[in-house]
DNA sequence: GCCAACGTTGGC
DNA sequence: GCCAACGTTGGC
């Protein structure tokens, strides 16, 4: 089971919309670029992501599962896209900074490749965060 | 609002 | 196929 991070500016797309599609969630569309859609095609039902906030957010404020994989992004069918819905929300929020500042979270791909908005996790690093976030 | 990082495009 | 120019993202 992979683990995986999905970046959404919280005016287009928000954790509280995301949480009032209930079970049936919504589509995540708008990718266009490569190698985030090659990670959204290699997301497999059942696994969970983490929803970030960009902007002036910036951070990590749920957890969301796949129930649909990569089918044609209803938006523009050249591209892709997964159905996530809402699993729970952190019990606190884990911002960027308490990222950047945790050393066991040096190797994250939000911390290295800033800009790809679909990206893998490891597992070492979904249990710290979920750790900082408050689940256990 | 600025700009670094990065992806994409187009001229050669 | 290289790389300069350009556009976009997203942190600051």
């Amino acid at each position: 089971m992979a683990y995986w991070l999905l970046k959404s500016e919280p005016d287009e797309w928000s954790w509280t919309q995301q949480v009032a599609e209930g079970r049936d969630g919504a589509e995540w569309t708008g990718i266009r670029n490569f190698s985030a859609r090659n990670h959204l095609r290699a997301m497999k039902k059942g696994e969970q992501a983490f929803f970030y906030h960009t902007g002036k957010e910036r951070a990590i404020v749920g957890i969301v599962k796949v129930i649909a994989e990569a089918h044609p992004d209803s938006t523009d069918s050249a591209w892709s896209a997964v159905d996530v819905t809402a699993v729970r929300p952190l019990s606190t929020p884990v911002g960027l900074d308490q990222i950047k500042a945790n050393k066991r979270l040096a190797g994250m791909t939000l911390v290295r490749l800033a800009r790809l908005s679909v990206q893998p996790v490891t597992e070492a690093e979904w249990r710290i965060v979920c750790e900082m976030g408050g689940l256990g």
